[in-house]
DNA sequence: ATATGAAGATTAACCGTTTAAGTGAATACG
DNA sequence: CGTATTCACTTAAACGGTTAATCTTCATAT
């Protein structure tokens, strides 16, 4: 059924068409402007007559830039090799394409078991940049560093200078979810996490919400903090372990709203009525939230505004290559909503 | 701060290395048999000493193919230019890119405003299958045919013999979903959807919707169908008309879970409790739905093996191009959870 | 002893661009 | 008026692979 593939339209035809040379076409497509108007004219004629596209991976093989942006998503459930399984990335991914697109470049998204493995993508495809999305291994990062490719972190405290970075202000997010309820009157705060690791977000977090509950006088309690993995379903089970525990908690942090989210299935079918029985407050802001019923408390951040900073500065630093590091960090706010109950 | 950037090792380095020629390198690299055992060993070694990763951009100017996908995405909102907003497209995406990955090839996904503009991303980046998710005007499918590319076309009823095709049965769907609506006593039943399109699953789950009436002496009612486009706001926004428009509706089937979560918001701040002033059935059964309170009952469908076998008809077209269309029509399963009520 | 063929490698053309270097004509300058 | 300089192009060499065609060797058949 397949007929004959069209054969390309090359630079040539078009040099042809204009009754140019092949170095004329390309000058004329990279805006050199030693050409004169009357020529440049005639060349986009025969563009557009012989509907000429470039061929991205000749220009890649001459030029040294492929247009392409990888980014890379941290696994979530570490079985499963899904990648866009957390709102929060899929948010993130729409705006980074977005801001890549009207910049002239693409998107190359790609789930990573492997970390080695993406090294050899980075090359293989002559990446551009790399918008790196989460926490990984030392050796993943001094891996992608000897490339020498534009970087941004998304989420990582990694103090390496060859890195640009974008965050949030992780502990003082986490230190006015906490706070929000302390002042509310609870006490027996669960904290309801992902596993924590040194230089991630999740250990900020987890600092912000000590930094509250020491202002209060209230000791922080490992037994009082619930780790797992960051999707709908850990933060059920972690919820359920928090019933189970036997502390009386009347209210929980959690680190993430998929987090929340979970858990506040787990509290609702254990009789544990939100906010009556325990309240809950969360961290992201993903769309979702506000359409929960009770709609989440949670702490807010600028998930787009993050991810276009992060193009951003993928394409600062491939303009001005000497330039230094670039470090952003968005501000949170709290988002007041109804799952946090007045003791 | 930025040092040079290392040069590249190219298959001459190996070719020096292993003391053969370039076109023994490729052969090896590419399976070719007609190579003695020995020397393939004493080039894996020069590859494994030198680094070598192959330039893909090489291989595919030469090579016609780029081992890349497109995805192509609705943009929901119309205004917003984001792809990823619709969680069921995450999920579909998700699956895709797994099961590219895992048969070497990468995704490049794109969101798409002007179409004309999809045909050449597919042209300049030599684009070896393409999947297609929802539906678009005629001329761009026309637009794409051209290019000979394999496509596969995901949740569009296009007739055209040239695309392959992976859906699931809509109108069974929204027929069995409306049935258990009626079977539960309901019979002023609001129809919340999309924009219904000639060809579009929104069109097929209407007429599940009406089949189900007719089966039950239900008279289909054009002011029982609030139409909107297909996200949470508008689910909110179609759910306040389904309340203000007088009619003293039971029960609503949304084609789409989101704009049942939007919905369930807006009933509940009306003062409608769900189940007990409405009943609500979604449609997709996306990871969030059951974690609503209510749960969502709602229609299941296999998201993943949609994605997945996507992207298996792609790889086969692309083995076998003298094959003729491949077509496949997943099911659908009610799951009862707990929006709906007995009258 | 010679023709035949297969195995294992090499040669070189080609894929579609970019870009440094070169060219010829027109213009500017002292 | 002779020489520099600028302008508007062209030439041709990369870029890093693939692959059809060719070439050696060496074993086997006749």
């Amino acid at each position: 059924m397949q007929t004959e593939r069209p054969k390309r339209t090359t630079i040539k035809d078009v040099a042809k068409e204009a009754n140019v040379s092949v170095a004329t076409i390309s000058y004329v497509l990279n805006g050199k402007e030693s050409i004169s108007e009357e020529t440049k004219e005639r060349v986009r004629a025969a563009i557009q007559k012989l509907n000429y596209v470039p061929d991205l991976s000749a220009r890649g093989l001459s030029a040294k830039s492929s247009k392409l942006i990888g980014v890379v998503i941290p696994q979530t459930e570490p079985g499963s090799h899904l990648m866009l399984t957390n709102p929060f990335y899929s948010e993130i991914v729409s705006s980074i394409e977005y801001s890549a697109r009207i910049n002239g470049y693409h998107l190359l998204i790609s789930g990573t078991d492997a970390d080695a493995d993406y090294l050899k993508l980075a090359m293989e495809r002559k990446l551009d940049g790399i918008v790196i999305i989460g926490m990984y291994p030392d050796e993943f990062y001094n891996e992608l560093k000897k490339t020498r490719i534009p970087i941004v972190l998304v989420d990582s405290y990694c103090l390496d200078h060859y890195f640009h970075s974008v965050q949030i202000n992780d502990r003082y997010g986490a230190y006015i979810a906490t706070k929000h309820l302390l002042e509310n009157g609870h006490r027996e705060i669960a904290l309801i996490c992902g596993v924590q690791k040194e230089g991630g977000v999740i250990r900020k977090r987890y600092e912000g919400y000590a930094d509250a509950l020491k202002e209060f006088g209230v000791p922080v309690r490992k037994d009082h903090v619930f780790e797992g993995v960051v999707d709908f379903d850990s933060g059920l089970a972690l919820a359920q372990r928090v019933v189970k525990s036997g502390v009386p908690f009347t209210a929980a942090f959690a680190t993430a709203d998929i987090l929340a989210i979970g858990a506040m299935k787990a509290f609702r079918s254990l009789g544990w009525a939100i906010p009556d029985r325990i309240s809950i407050v969360g961290f992201d802001d993903l769309s979702i939230s506000r359409y929960m019923d009770p709609a989440l408390t949670t702490v807010h951040q600028d998930i787009h505004r993050k991810g276009t900073s992060a193009m951003e500065m993928i394409l600062r630093s491939i303009q001005y290559p000497e330039e230094g590091k670039q470090e952003l960090t968005l501000p949170v706010t709290l988002v007041e909503r109804e799952s946090v109950r007045r003791m």
